[in-house]
DNA sequence: ACTAATGTCCTTTTT
DNA sequence: GGACATTAGT
């Protein structure tokens, strides 16, 4: 093991909250004050007490924290990158899986259960939706999405279906019956089918912590309990915490509640400000010292987030050197945004500076789409986050299906899925079809089940049989291999359906190499179900590419500059969050964008955006034109807007105003 | 029962 | 501009 100069390393703070006894532990971090680091090292620290990394569990809040966490501890320990550590770590939902594969036989758990992703979840409530209430036209029914949220929202905050309608969709109140029949009905197809949904992940998990022998397990397992993110866990989740951590009491965790910014998932920010409570002789910790961002940026978030009811009091301060204010930008119309922030990005790159050293953060997945053409026009490189993911695309779930039922043959919405495919096969023969199959004991009965069907849909099930042979009889054998199998057959109906055929084969045969390492269907379906691989989708880990991403995912990262763009009033605060609590959220989540930045930050907003239906016309948001604006360098047409914006007036562009053109928004003022 | 064509609505964030 | 529901036709 190597040598770690604990003092050397961390500054006062974080070395008293790595070194500090057993115990329960609170740590408020702000933003860039070194809160992984500090887990990391506590990690380490233990360790070099002596204790067993078996006995350790790092909850962290995302799948590529968790693998960078872990990657962090094995280099510290001098581990290679590629050796394992027995030290387990993960988000809730992927721990809970792994938990639930092993012990989830004391309560009823199969251990070969599919997880349903939201999107599955959709298109099984969608299936029950229409069997229950099939003379109600669409319109008057809650639409399979709006069901989904209120379930998963209940379950996720411990409320019983009436509350969590009542909170998010009270104007659904009148059809709670349906609701809660919709809910039992998919609870038993779920059952039926060893489907469990995300929800289901965690609540089981809080069940196997309540159950005598699972629980006495976890207690051996783990004396020491690290969480990170804990601002944004829920209640469901607070309780597993707190269950697992009652035997040995040893429970260390990192949040700020600045940074809240998940309460639409059932984060409750109750967990974090009630934990000295509930955890008896909770020792509190604060780290207020920021390494990331200059103080210029650290003004600037301190000054947004002053408008908002915190309950823990924090200051952070700066310890990096005076450099360029923030710039605010208002642009003409998105196209024009596009080109400055692309002139910017080009500008930065004369300076030396790295793509993946930039970022360009946004409000919604969508909103980076005029910049992206733009970004392709002039040949820079980027990668995407948020939005779709790479095994959420339909062609990719297509062929995922086909393996799913290889692997659990009652998966009722794999079978769904691929059933309607075919012609000849609607939604009525699917669940005929399924119906059927549920005699089925094994799926190599499959090799000679008969169906009496109508001329297309027979001679469709004729060619799905085809297949499933082929895959029956090559089912142990590599799953490039099969997905291959798979690919061959889709690739008909990928052309048919899809103009941009090219670009899905390519996602395709990309699947088939990564299925290619596993030796296992079990596993290979397990890892796609949590997204817990990274690289694939175009792009890997590594590539020298601007991201663009969304705030939420941007969470925890940092770059040298940062653009936050379209900050109009309609997009900042999102229209759709109204109450005050979740204006206070949005509040966070600017917080959270602004603070990822280390030396330059740039702000910009279209005053016009061009739709279907014509211009529309914007305001800059208002937790803009709220700061002091002096903490800014305005470009001309952001002070008069931010000036008009401030007397209550809409600001709309003189049309005299010069008109640039790519190449044109160059620095105005830049001080550098 | 299914498909193709027409009409209508909304447009967030994610494990 | 696109997802999705409804409607008319096979």
């Amino acid at each position: 093991m190597l040598k770690i100069d604990f003092k050397k390393e961390l500054n006062a703070a974080q070395y008293e909250v790595v070194t500090t006894g057993l115990g329960p532990h609170l740590v408020l971090a702000g933003a860039g004050s070194g809160k992984t680091r500090t887990l990391v090292y506590r990690a380490a620290w233990l360790i070099h007490q002596g204790v067993n990394p078996e006995k350790i569990l790092l909850l962290t809040f995302t799948n590529k924290a968790a693998g960078e966490m872990m990657l962090r501890v094995k280099n510290l320990l001098g581990l290679k990158t590629g050796a394992s550590l027995p030290l387990w770590g993960g988000t809730f939902h992927s721990i809970a899986n792994r938990l639930l594969r092993a012990y989830g036989k004391y309560i009823d758990v199969p251990s070969d259960f599919t997880i349903l992703d939201t999107d599955d979840k959709k298109s099984l409530l969608k299936i029950i939706s229409k069997d229950l209430l099939a003379n109600l036209p669409d319109r008057h029914k809650p639409s399979p999405a709006l069901i989904s949220e209120t379930i998963s929202f209940a379950v996720n905050s411990q409320i019983s279906l009436e509350e969590s309608l009542e909170y998010k969709f009270s104007e659904w109140l009148p059809m709670l019956e349906y609701f809660e029949k919709v809910n039992k009905e998919y609870e038993t197809r779920k059952k039926n089918a060893k489907l469990l949904d995300f929800d289901d992940l965690l609540l089981y998990w809080r069940q196997l912590t309540l159950e005598t022998r699972a629980k006495k397990i976890m207690e051996d397992k783990w004396e020491y309990i690290l969480v990170d993110e804990y601002q944004d866990t829920n209640t469901l989740q607070a309780e597993i915490v707190f269950n697992l951590s009652q035997k040995h009491k040893n429970i260390l965790v990192v949040g700020d509640d600045a940074q809240s910014i998940y309460s639409f998932r059932a984060a409750n920010i109750q967990n974090i400000l009630e934990f000295p409570e509930k955890f008896k002789n909770c020792q509190l910790h604060k780290l207020e010292t920021n390494y990331r961002s200059t103080p210029e940026i650290l003004d600037l978030a301190n000054n947004l987030i002053v408008g908002s009811p915190e309950q823990f009091k924090k200051n952070l301060q700066a310890v990096k050197d005076s450099h360029v204010r923030p710039e605010l930008a208002a642009l003409r119309s998105n196209t024009e945004e596009a080109w400055f922030v692309a002139d910017k990005i080009q500008y930065l790159l004369s300076l030396g500076m790295r793509p993946n050293q930039m970022a360009v953060l946004f409000r919604a997945a969508h909103h980076s789409q005029t910049l992206e053409m733009e970004l392709n026009r002039r040949g820079l490189a980027y990668e995407m986050r948020g939005g779709l993911k790479f095994f959420e695309r339909a062609h990719v779930k297509d062929v995922l299906a086909w393996l799913k039922i290889l692997g659990n043959h009652r998966d009722e919405v794999a079978w769904s899925r691929i059933l309607q495919l075919y012609e000849g096969i609607g939604p009525v023969t699917a669940q005929l079809i399924y119906q059927r199959l549920l005699e089925l004991k094994n799926i190599d009965d499959l090799l000679d089940f008969k169906l009496t069907l109508a001329d297309k849909a027979a001679s469709s099930w004729s060619r799905i049989s085809e297949l499933l042979g082929i895959l029956i009889s090559h089912k142990t054998e590599n799953i490039g291999r099969l997905v291959n199998f798979i690919i061959e057959h889709y690739s008909e109906y990928l052309e048919e359906k899809y103009p941009d055929y090219r670009q899905r084969q390519d996602d395709l045969d990309q699947l088939a190499m990564f299925a290619s390492g596993y030796a296992s269907l079990e596993l290979f379906l397990n890892e796609i179900s949590l997204q817990e691989s990274f690289g694939l989708g175009g792009t890997s880990q590594d590539t020298d590419a601007i991201v663009l991403s969304t705030v939420h995912q941007a969470k925890g990262l940092e770059w040298p500059a940062v653009f936050v763009i379209n900050l109009t009033n309609q997009s900042f605060p999102h229209p759709l969050a109204v109450s005050e609590e979740e204006q206070a959220e949005e509040r966070r989540l600017l917080y959270v964008a602004i603070t990822r930045a280390e030396h330059y930050l740039y702000l910009s907003y279209p005053l016009a955006i061009y739709r279907y239906d014509g211009y529309k016309s914007f305001q800059p948001s208002p937790f803009l034109t709220e700061l002091d604006s002096k903490l800014f360098r305005y470009n001309e047409l952001a002070s008069k807007a931010t000036y008009a914006a401030q007397d209550g007036i809409e600001y709309v562009p003189d049309p005299d105003t010069t008109v640039r053109k790519p190449g044109q928004f160059l620095p105005d003022v830049d001080e550098w």
